[in-house]
DNA sequence: ATCGGGACCTGCTTGC
DNA sequence: TGCAAGCAGGTCCCGA
């Protein structure tokens, strides 16, 4: 489910409603995630006041006046701010409960993680990340320079996180697409003005996927349980034996390392 | 050092 | 209609 852009869309979304708040309780239903959740989580967390909602690559960092609570939404997760009256769904794993509200962990496939890092510590999962993606340090310089001597196709390097992070499946074909660059193409043997052009096209991508509020396949929805629009504006993921919009040749599909590629091979060289 | 594949889970769609 | 196979937005970890 979430890329960059739908952690983005739920960050600014559950944002108003917890920050400033206390913590009253943590009741977690189920703590088998990806990684177990910690018994002490509910202690840890019980009594702090929420300062800020931030996002480091696709994880959440909920700040509170004593450390930091991590969240990550895996494939399946969401978050949903609720009243105390809405009775848990199956999956729904989680709830920080504040006076008037919780905010609701959903992860059907329990992929998602929930940490806490007390004080000011980090985590080791955030330690090797790359640069964020819409920041000045995503350039395609910086992309040309970390992709010399790799082999690999270009769009298993984008998805790196230990090269760019936030970079998943749909937007990676959508800005290669975009930038008109094959996707099985080695990233060693790709331009640096290609590079250029590249990185412009995956912060377009990014950008008009987090106004239009993230992309809804299936289950992704905002804190208020209402879907995102992105998947409007697709170009290539999930469209292929469609005619391209740019040539009208059909789009194809291939696999890579597990995932789902799917091109125009008139325009993406 | 880099790369591909398997693993972790559940639910939905597809095809026989 | 029923059942099994295949696939899904992530990413860590392993062996080659």
């Amino acid at each position: 489910m979430p890329e960059l852009p739908e952690v983005e869309t739920t960050r600014v979304g559950i944002e108003p409603h917890i920050i400033g708040r206390q913590v009253k309780a943590v009741v977690v239903r189920e703590g088998r995630l990806r990684w177990p959740i910690d018994p002490g989580l509910p202690q840890y967390l019980k009594g702090r006041l929420i300062k800020s909602v931030g996002r480091r690559a696709k994880y959440l960092l909920l700040s509170t006046n004593a450390g930091r609570l991590m969240i990550h939404l895996g494939m399946s997760g969401s978050l949903r701010i609720t009243t105390h009256d809405v009775d848990p769904e199956t999956h729904d794993h989680v709830d920080i409960v504040f006076d008037q509200t919780r905010l609701r962990f959903r992860d059907p496939r329990r992929f998602g993680s929930i940490f806490w890092l007390p004080g000011e510590e980090s985590h080791p999962l955030l330690d090797h990340l790359g640069p964020e993606p819409l920041t000045d340090a995503l350039t395609g310089d910086y992309l040309h320079q970390m992709s010399r001597g790799r082999r690999g196709p270009v769009k298993a390097f984008i998805m790196n996180a230990d090269v760019v992070v936030g970079v998943g499946n749909i937007y990676a074909n959508e800005s290669l697409y975009k930038a008109g660059i094959h996707p099985a193409r080695a990233a060693g043997a790709i331009s640096a003005k290609r590079y250029q052009r590249l990185s412009k096209c995956i912060k377009e991508t990014l950008n008009a996927a987090i106004a239009a509020g993230g992309t809804s396949l299936r289950d992704f929805v905002r804190e208020d349980g209402a879907p995102g629009y992105f998947s409007q504006a697709l170009e290539v993921y999930g469209r292929a034996g469609m005619p391209c919009g740019q040539c009208g040749k059909v789009l194809k599909e291939i696999r890579q390392s597990g995932r789902t590629t799917v091109f125009c091979a008139g325009c993406q060289r």
